[in-house]
RNA sequence: GCCAGCGUAGCUCAAUGGUAGAGCAGUGCCUUCAUAAGGCAUUGGUAGCAGGUCCGAUCCCUGCCGCUGGCACCA
């Protein structure tokens, strides 16, 4: 019987073009999902874009366009993005989305409220009116002003919200994660996490009013006066994305999630506000939250102030797919910062990827090529001239590493396969041989590199397809290089 | 400030209470099927700093320095 696997990536703000660490998490997510589709599972992938908060606004406002057309037009880059990557999700759910989205997050909030876990207090706080939000004593100036206005003394505001009872859950959150129902990787998060919920829950505020919120967002159940807290809000596109509140069957069909993929640093909303919601609703919890680390860029901090910014689609144009794809994948740990550069790109590509596995495909393309004649018909007819199953290659450390998401060690493994294959025909110099042994000897070398495909194929899949396209017919035939050396 | 993690060869990282390993880069040799690619061999580290425990510490403990993250209604 086939299992369901249903994995999530984090949706991104839509207030600016994607950056290369959407991409790592899209790349990453991808690989996961392809890896269950290829030992069977029944997979399906969801993101989406997280619209429904203030800065989408703001961000609208200084660009000077409507809310909608601003959020759908930055959607689209992402969505794009997706589609360079080979890393397409089967549901993008936005959240502005009336038809399917609002009566989700209207059916979660209703659930909460039914279960007495929502109610009405008043929140007083400090506001700067240019910047349109609140900020905590320690955030402010000497003088007690915000830095992007100073001057501007801030307003003592008083605002009636609703807030959630997230104190009522800390036990049994605690008890989920620590029994490893929900299942929190690495471990340094979960400890992280482990500790939050030790320190003592205070309840949320969960709604904004309509005149904070400049009337964007989905709005409060029975009160019109107030829009839904983004937060409230965008974790349930999980959950909007796959029928909650609009299809039943296939809600019941896939949630709840096996995987949430997120970044570090949203890491509470995934693993405490997120499973209170969903207890309060009566809801299944996710299964794992794999939270990975940040990009720096040549040592510093990803910045729009610091123009340090990389588009991926640039790089991707510049180098192609795979190789991005493979230098995310293979040289960081998703479990630590990572440095960016161009320049470390390059050398992994010409090191790894043309010197490394190009040159093996096409050292025996043109090996066996030579000699097809001899090869076709007599000898390579049946045995290596065939695609392996996935499922049934012997994968060893592969497999572990991949289930951890140990991403970097996996293809570790697949190289020392490169390795060896370049190895075997050095040592016996097929360019010397004829007849049965050279048969042997380009057999093996065949042999080598579909299974070396074979297992590319949740991490390169354009390159695993090509090279299996090439060396599973009876008559190979040499080709261009796959990874045309960089100078 | 408090808490956690990290600080190991030029670069990216690993293992380990008993005189430090890999990949890339570098160097030498071999080879020519291949994208001046490949194979073999090899140079290179007073293990952030200072103490302590131990027969012995890179690995355990303490202090300091540096980096990263967490310390809620900020996403």
């Amino acid at each position: 019987m086939t299992k369901k696997f249903y994995i999530t990536s984090a949706i991104p703000y839509v207030n600016a073009a994607p950056h290369i660490g959407h991409a790592l998490e899209f790349v990453q997510t991808n690989c996961i999902a392809r890896y269950h589709k290829l030992v069977g599972d029944e997979v399906l992938t969801l993101c989406g874009g997280d619209e429904n908060a203030l800065k989408n606004v703001q961000a609208a406002e200084k660009a000077g366009s409507p809310v909608q057309e601003f959020v759908d037009k930055n959607n689209k880059l992402f969505e794009e993005l997706t589609i360079q990557l080979n890393a397409t999700y089967d549901v993008w759910q936005k959240g502005s989305d009336h038809a399917h989205h609002f009566p989700s997050s209207k059916k979660l909030w209703e659930l909460c409220a039914k279960n007495d876990d929502i109610y009405q207090k008043t929140y007083e706080g400090l506001y700067c009116v240019g910047c349109e939000t609140f900020y905590e004593r320690e955030e402010l100036n000497d003088q007690g002003e915000c830095f992007e206005h100073p001057g501007k003394p801030l307003q003592t505001v008083k605002e009636k919200n609703w807030f959630f009872r997230l104190s009522k859950y800390e036990q049994q959150i605690k008890e989920k994660i620590q029994s490893g129902q929900l299942h929190i990787v690495p471990e340094k998060r979960k400890n992280e996490v482990v500790a939050f919920l030790e320190r003592g829950l205070n309840d949320i505020s969960i709604s904004r009013s309509n005149e904070r919120a400049k009337n964007w967002g989905v709005p409060v159940p029975g009160d019109p006066t107030q829009r839904i807290y983004v937060w409230f809000d965008a974790l349930n596109i999980y959950q909007s994305g796959v029928g909650f509140g609009w299809d039943e069957k296939t809600y019941k069909k896939w949630w709840p999630a096996d995987i949430h993929a997120i970044g570090k640093g949203i890491t509470r909303f995934h693993a405490i506000y997120w499973p209170a919601f969903l207890l309060s609703a009566g809801l299944e919890l996710p299964k794992n939250i794999f939270v990975h680390e940040y990009f720096t860029v040549n040592g510093q901090k990803m910045s729009k102030t610091l123009g340090n910014v990389i588009d991926p689609v640039m790089l991707i144009k510049k180098y192609g797919v795979d190789p991005l794809r493979y230098y995310f994948l293979a040289k960081f740990s998703p479990f630590n910062d990572g440095d960016f550069s161009e320049e470390e790109f390059k050398k992994t590509y010409n090191a790894d990827l043309a010197n490394g596995l190009g040159n093996l495909v096409a050292r025996v393309g043109k090996l066996a090529q030579g000699l097809s004649f001899q090869l076709s018909a007599t000898r390579l007819a049946g045995a290596p001239a065939k695609r392996v199953s996935y499922q049934q290659i012997n994968k060893g450390a592969y497999q572990k590493a991949l289930e951890e998401y140990r991403f970097n060690d996996a293809l570790a493994y697949v190289w020392d396969k490169v390795k060896a294959a370049d190895k075997h025909i050095d040592e016996n110099e097929p360019w010397k041989l004829t007849g049965d042994v050279l048969h042997e000897v380009l057999e093996k070398s065949i042999q080598q590199i579909v299974e070396i495909a074979t297992l590319l194929q949740p991490f390169l899949p354009d390159t695993a397809e090509k090279i299996l396209a090439q060396f599973t017919r009876p008559t190979i035939q040499s080709q261009p290089p796959l990874f045309p050396r960089l100078t």
